[in-house]
Order: C-alpha cells, then sequence, then structure tokens
DNA sequence: TATGAATGAGAGTTCATTCAT
DNA sequence: AATGAATGAACTCTCATTCAT
C-alpha cells in the first residue's frame, strides 16, 4: 500500500498499472490480488486509509475535550505534523480527482471530519474568536492555504520542516481573523 | 479542445480515452487525430492553451502598468473572473499531477506567470504595503486559499459567483496583512 | 499507376497507403478513387498493366515469326532491354507475394507468356539447341539467373545498363547449354 | 516464430496482422508481446533468425577447410538442402522487400555470408575453375538460377525435393562454366 | 502463500474510403 | 473533375486479471 500511495500521489491512480505498483513494492502482480480483489479496491484502500489517518491525526482526544481557540490551534500543528511526516498522503489526498475509483462511502470519514472541524469554527465565531462568514468556506480557505505551501514544497522540493511554519500559521490566523478571547492583548481592547 | 478540457479535468487525462473525447466533441476518433499526433500532444495543447489563458487573463497591461497595491487588487479579481468564467480550465490547471504528458516547456509559461506575481509581491512588501516573508510562500498561500474556495464550489455544486467573494478576497488580503499606504485608515495609524 | 508501382516496388502493396501513393503521384487521395473503385483495383491494375507490357516487349511478332534458336536470342534482349527500360516494373514484377490483391484472372497474362516461351524451349530441345530437362524449371532457371542480376543491380545501386550485359548472356546460355546447330563451330562437332 | 515465419512468407511482414500470427501459433496476441516489444522487432527476429540459419548451413566447417572447387559444391548442396528443409524460410528471405522493418544491422549476417562466397568464388576463378567475371555477379546468377527453381516449385505446388536436382546442378555449374581442374576430363583437354 | 507467464478486452492509432465543397 | 477533411473499422499495443507452478 506505500508503494501504491506513493505511484497514486506521483502519477494518478488511472496511471498507474499494477505490475509497477508490484516492482516497486518488491512482490509479484499475484501477490497483489491475494489481498485486494482489483486495482479499484486497492485504490479505495489506499484513499480510505491516508484519508483515516489524517483524520485521527488532525482530531484527537484533546482537540475534542479542548476549548473552540485551544481546538482550532491544535488542529492545525496537528494537520502541519501530519503533511511533514506523510508527504504523500497529504498530497494523494489533495488530488482533485478521486471519483473513478471510490465509491460513494469513501468519503463518510473525510465528511466527517470536516463536519467536526466545521462545528469548532462555528463555535470558535460564536464566542468572536473568529471573523464571520460561511464556517464551511473559512474552512476550505484556510486549508486551501496550508495546501497551497506543500504544493510549493514539492514543485521547489524542499521539504516543508523547512519552511517557516509559525509565519504561515501567523498568516492563516490572520486569514481566519483568529484571536484569543482571553489573552491579555484581546481583553484589552 | 474543450470536450478534451472537460473530461481531463473530471476524470484526468490517463482516466479518459480518445473515443469519448470524440464522442462528447461530437467528431469521430480519426478526426482528432487530423489535429493532434497523439493524446499527448492533446493534453500538452490543452494544458498549455488554458495556462496561456489564464496567464493573460490574470497580468495584463492594466496590471503592469499599475503600482503594486492596484496591481495586487486587479490580480485577485482578475484570478476570479477567470475561475467563474472558466471553471474547468481553473480546475484542470490545479490538479497536482500532470507530469505524464508534459514535456518540461509546457510550464514555461505558468513559470513566468508566477515569476511576474512574485516580483509584484516583492514590490509591494518593500513599500510596507503586504505581510513580510517569502513572497512565493505568501503567493501559494493566497492563491492556495482561493483555490480551497473554488474546491469547495465544485463539490457543494454551487457556482462560484453565488460566493460572498467580496469577503473571500478581505480574508485573504488579511493573509497577506495587506493594507493601502495610501489610505486614510492606514496614514492615519 | 506511375506513383503506384514505385511505391508497391519499394514498400509492397499492404505497405503502401493510398495518401502516400496520391502525395507522390502530385493528386488528392479522392481523385484515385474517382479512377480506381478501391486500393485492391488499383494493385491489380499496376500489376496486370505491368505484366502485359512484360508479355509484349518479350514475345512480339518478330519472335513469333523467327526460328527457336533465333527466338530465344530475341527474347533473351527483349527481357533484358525491358528490364533496362522499366527496372521497378521488373522488379515489382518479381516480388515473391502478390496474392493478397490479384484474383486469378490477373495471372492470365503472365501463364499465357510463360506457356510461349515453354513452347519456344521445348521446340529448341528437340532440335538439340538446348540442353534436355522440363523446359519449364529449365526457364525458371535461365530467367532466375537473370533476376539475380537485377537484384544486385538494386541492392548495388548500379544500373543494370552498366553490367557486361554479353557476358551474362553468355553465362545464361551456357546454363541451358545453348548452340545454334547452324554455327560452324556446332556443324563441325 | 514459426507461425510468424510461415505467415510473412505466405503474406508479406505488412500484410500479416499479429492476431492471426497469435492465432496460428495457439497463443493469445499480449504473448506475443512479452517476447517481442513490437512487431517490427518480431520482424526482425524472423529475418535475423532465418538468415543466421541460412548462413551456418550454407557454410560450415567442412566449406571453410575445404579447396575452393569442393567448397563450391558443398555449398550448392548446403542450399539446396537447406532449401528442401526449409522451403518457408528459403523463400521468405528471398522477398524483394525488408526493408520496411529491418534496421541496417539485420543485413550483417546475409552479407557476411556474401563476402564468404564471393571469396570462394573468386579463389575458384584465381585456379581456373569458374568463369572469369565479377564474382558477385557469378553469384548473383547461380543463386538466382537456384531460386527460379524454388518459385517454380512452390508455384506448381511440386516439393523441391521431388525435382531433378542433379541436372539443376549441372545446369548451374554450367552457368558459372565449372570444372575440375583434378578430374581425368579437365587435365585431358 | 508467492510467483509471473499467459490471457484477451480495451485503449491508442492508422488508413481505406466517402462526400460536401 | 478535383479536393482533402471526416469517418470508423481494423490494426498495434497495454495492462488488469488469472492460474498453473
Amino acid at each position: 500500500m506505500d508503494a501504491a500511495l506513493a505511484l497514486f500521489d506521483e502519477r494518478t491512480w488511472d496511471g498507474t498499472n499494477v505490475p509497477e505498483i508490484a516492482a516497486r513494492a518488491g512482490v509479484a502482480v499475484g501477490s497483489i490480488y491475494r489481498y485486494f480483489p482489483n486495482k479499484l479496491a486497492l485504490g479505495e484502500a489506499v484513499f480510505t486509509e491516508a484519508k483515516a489517518a489524517f483524520a485521527e491525526a488532525v482530531v484527537d482526544d484533546a482537540v475534542r475535550g479542548a476549548d473552540p481557540v485551544t481546538a482550532l490551534c491544535l488542529v492545525w500543528r496537528h494537520q502541519v505534523a501530519f503533511a511533514v511526516a506523510h508527504p504523500q498522503a497529504f498530497s494523494f489526498l489533495e488530488h482533485q480527482v478521486h471519483g473513478a475509483y471510490l465509491r460513494p462511502h469513501a468519503f463518510e470519514v473525510g465528511d466527517r471530519l470536516n463536519a467536526e472541524l466545521v462545528g469548532i469554527l462555528r463555535e470558535a465565531q460564536s464566542i468572536g474568536a473568529v471573523r464571520a462568514g460561511d464556517p464551511e468556506v473559512l474552512l476550505s480557505m484556510a486549508f486551501g492555504a496550508f495546501v497551497g505551501v506543500t504544493k510549493h514544497s514539492r514543485a521547489s522540493g524542499v521539504p516543508l520542516s523547512a519552511y517557516d511554519l509559525d509565519g504561515i500559521e501567523r498568516a492563516v490566523m490572520s486569514l481566519i481573523d483568529f484571536k484569543d478571547p482571553n489573552s491579555p492583548e484581546a481583553t484589552a481592547s
């Protein structure tokens, strides 16, 4: 599955053939078919696993137990940590086209994650910690901004860890107009 | 080429077959091969044309003649207008994987555009109109944030024009910490 | 038809496509189809015309009116003259594979020619002017020997006319053990 | 390769399609492509193998160790034996058109064989065992005469072995004016 | 359980033929 | 009558999948 993920990310699901995956994994073609009924199922498994790992990494119990402000910070850092640790998985999940080999249920994990994040954002809005506006759109923008950086990282060949991640965080926090209502600066105003 | 663009966007270059393109275009398979030597060349032509159209739309003479502050505003609006007018082309250009069918020279137009935008951003930074930091990264983030919105638009089925585009612009301007140094508010501080 | 002959000779009937023929002839593809119902018919016409021209050149009225000894000499020289004048037609006729595009009747002219030549040879044998043995085989050998020279000519790029055609004739005459029964040398023995 | 040889001989390389070859060989189309990268390479392999087998059959160590007179006789008989044993290979090699699918190096074996035979002929000429004249042309004629017989054999459907092969040999020996300088008859004159 | 040669449906491409101009 | 763009059947080649070893 690692080999498959790497190739799907580099070349698309359609653009990758099973012999290549087998070669990269160092096994025979037939062996892949002992664990997956077909290429479709392999694609689905790779996508689903990556998405689940991402979801689990981003929203853990600490996030769920925290107040929206802390939660947002944690989510952001988890996301960055995942992208640093699993750049291929992160990039693959961001491909624009997954429809060819995914049945609807494959999107459930992602949708659930999205709903949780939107909930956090909405709560944060309700206490004035974040800019007003459709929270789904706000999420898309904040996440999109980070995806933009990861694309730049891949294109330039510079690993994500070499970027000014704090500066990036500050910029995205400006994007959503984030301010900790408990911080002295905020209460002063 | 329109039919090809639509299908490449929906299904990936590898995931689209030539008879499908022909059917969508309402022509015979052989006719495609009168104008393109092979599927690769068709993909390249579609990509190159879309990229050139985008580049021309985003940076026009008005942008080139303007001061960096005005230029940034214009660029933003041009970009939005292009995405509204040509959602498939915009989305296709944002696919993460184009390497399979593009020879290096196909990236030249995009690189040139990027260099121009980075130049504008750098100028804006030098007069304090924009947040400090690697301008390439800043550009990736701002552009990425917008791409995030277009993805949301496609996924939700809501056309981009139905979004609060002004709100989005304001958020991204916050992202880059943009302030017009000539505006009264800015001079007041 | 000249263009077609040249290409069929160079590349085989199957290996030649109609647009190429049109291009070589300096006409449009459609124009070919005004004169020939299809490529098959064109091939047949080219073959039949070449064969008829050869047959007519080799056995003319002079040959038909002459005694077998003179006839043989004339036939030989006619054949050589034809190969010198129309090397492509000669070579094309000697291709081993014509079956794909010829209906049986296309072979009639060739068979008739062959029968005539065999007849001459048989007469010559009957007066002791030529070696004994199956005249068809003798003809194949004598003709084959000349074809061998024409192949050499094509392969080496040296025109047939530059060869020692008299020496070749003498050799082939030895092959069939030809001797003019009226010549002094022959009567002497 | 046997199936391919048979079909190439019957129908030309261009006139044979891959499914036909597969069917004749009793394998699937794809299997052919496991052993040959493409049809061109298959053609080349068939030609090269046939040519090498012919060359090896015609000039063996016995020929190389013998005096020119003996060598010529051996070469002749080897050639005849090859044509009797492998009529399709012999006929295929004699096709006039091979250029479409052969790269230059495919001709090397044939050229080498030719050079060896010409060498033998030249030696034979130097001791007066063979008619004077360009040995390449002499070779073309002698070989062509035999090819003529094989053509006749194929056209008539009579197997080569049913021909008067001794008579044919005598005729061709006359063609090259061959006489064993050690034979009593020769020494007598 | 692992292998990879074999399979054949289907993809990319060619080209004989047609027909509006 | 001549043209050549358009057509689609047929060809070359690929690759997901199977199965004897």
